[in-house]
RNA sequence: GGCGACAUGGCCAAGUGGCUUAAGGCGAAGGUCUGCAAAACCUUUAUUCGUCGGUUCGAAUCCGACUGUCGCCUCCA
């Protein structure tokens, strides 16, 4: 299996570090606000990226981390006149409340800075041990120049950085690129005592503390947005190998942006779409779908109608399904052959090629075409082909990719109006058999203001609901 | 200014030296099935991969130049 790494910008062949075990660290949201669309995508796809290691049945440590103390959070806490801790745990259960819709797998640990000081404290006491950092009056700064590997992940050199700075100038700093690691406290924001008096941690030290914490000194998988490899990912790699003096993650993953017209994200720029608002237009499974189809590190030019063509395609998917699960009903019949393992190795061809979505994505709807078309040529087929159809289409295009879900099509099928529909297509059928085609289609029409579709198949009449 | 990425059909997108005279999704046109629909299937929809040169027996795929788009260098997924 290849894995681009961003550290050497290359794909290497995986290999954890404590094979069958993996830990994977994802730079979750800071929760101050709902998160956008844009860290949906990245979110989305690290749960598929997961999904698949588990597949392939390695044993993996997820770990996604919560911001709750930065600028952001004060600064909004103070507009809405709530303290901090009112702010995040508002938004963190609205960050859980999406992922859920979206259908991800829950992390095994969500960490939050605020409570890991004592792991933060520790790792600042390493570096200024090490002499990787400097403490003046309460403001504790990481010495960039004293670390040689600074800037391999991002391929800067400190010299053009020097050159080309855009940073504010601040004399208590040796170096205008150290960053701080330990904030003395000001007026009116959250602090914690440490040896360095009052303050609050920096932005990087908490993934270098949390990740230590939880998954090792040296980890598999460490994940973000493309954005976060400078400064953020730099940071944590000079901070950690300094601390530690081992190797910090083996496997740095970035994932492309999602742009509206062309451009990120912004709120400045007025393009700003939360997940949630997106959720409610569209189903989960279209917009896992949308993702799929593009390389994780392709930046996606994110539109209504790239969605839409996205939700026809997951339609497409879900007709299969109800199909499957009517067929596994099914006594009797004959066998027909099927190459179920072809597809199989499709699939993880496809994934094992640092996970190629869009290509696992063209095997599950080649599966779909082919299947349909099986049961298209053959008459009376047993149950025995829908069931190892839908066992496929569970563990690849459900377990994996997450773009159809068939509890979901179960739930649509059983809800309680599901008698009566069942009646009325009962109904239908009799008119149909008595050739009475205008009561037939009455029935059909009501049936559709509600909502109900209708497909005659061989199999009898299905419906599904819009 | 420094660093980097990308440019494939009407839209999205995979492919990165011969298996590809280029997957898959959406859309469009025609057809099969059906009482009619829907669903599904079949056929058609890029002799061509931003432009121009080069390397090679062979290039969308490698090299160079050019054009265009975007990102990072400041909080940011």
């Amino acid at each position: 299996m290849l894995v681009y790494n961003t550290l050497t910008k290359k794909k290497e062949e995986f290999t954890p570090i404590n094979s069958p075990n993996v830990s994977m660290y994802v730079c979750g949201p800071t929760i101050y606000d709902y998160f956008h669309i844009g860290n949906g995508r990245t979110f989305v796809m690290s749960d598929i990226i997961r999904r698949y290691l588990e597949y392939k049945n390695y044993k993996v440590t997820f770990v996604m981390n919560l911001t709750d103390v930065d600028d952001k959070i004060i600064k909004k806490a103070n507009e809405e006149n709530l303290s901090t801790a009112e702010l995040t745990e508002r938004y963190e259960a609205a960050f859980k409340k999406d992922i859920a819709r979206f259908k991800m797998k829950p992390a095994d640990v969500y960490p939050k800075a605020t409570e890991h000081m004592k792991e933060i404290e520790e790792v600042i006491e390493k570096l200024e041990q090490n002499g990787f950092a400097y403490n003046v009056d309460g403001n504790v700064f990481y010495n960039i120049g004293k670390f040689k590997g600074y800037g391999k992940l991002s391929g800067k050199n400190i010299d053009d950085l020097e050159a080309g700075a855009r940073i504010e100038i601040n004399n208590e700093k040796q170096n205008p690129l150290d960053f701080s690691v330990w904030k003395k406290s000001k007026e009116g924001e959250p602090s914690w005592k440490s040896q360095w008096g009052q303050g609050r941690p920096g932005w990087h030290i908490e993934c270098s503390a949390m990740s230590m914490k939880h998954l090792g000194e040296t980890i598999d998988i460490h994940a973000g947005g493309n954005d976060l490899i400078f400064p953020h990912h730099e940071n944590e790699i000079a901070q950690s190998e300094a601390a530690t003096g081992k190797e910090f993650v083996r496997y740095w993953m970035h994932f492309g942006f999602l742009n509206i017209d062309k451009q990120k994200m912004s709120k400045s720029l007025g393009n700003f779409f939360t997940a949630r608002d997106i959720l409610d237009q569209y189903p989960a499974e279209a917009l896992r779908l949308l993702f799929v189809q593009s390389h994780y590190r392709s930046p996606i030019n994110f539109s209504r109608e790239l969605i839409e063509s996205a939700q026809k395609g997951t339609e497409k998917l879900d007709n299969l399904g109800r199909v499957l699960n009517d067929g596994i009903k099914k006594v009797g019949g004959i066998k027909v052959e099927f190459d179920f393992n072809k597809f199989y190795s499709l699939f993880s061809a496809a994934m094992d090629d640092d996970f190629n979505t869009s290509q696992a994505a063209a095997v599950i709807f080649d599966f779909v075409r082919e299947v349909n078309k099986t049961i298209a040529e053959n008459e009376d087929i047993n149950s025995d082909f829908f069931r190892k159809a839908k066992e496929f289409f569970q563990s690849t295009a459900e377990t994996v990719l997450g773009i159809i879900h068939f509890t979901d099509l179960e739930v649509k099928e059983s809800s309680n109006d599901s008698e009566w529909i069942l009646e009325q297509i009962e109904l239908r059928s009799k008119a149909k058999a008595e050739k009475n085609w205008q009561l037939a289609d009455e029935i059909r029409n009501s049936l559709a203001e509600k909502g109900v579709i209708l497909e005659d198949s061989k199999l009898g009449t299905t419906y599904k609901k819009k």
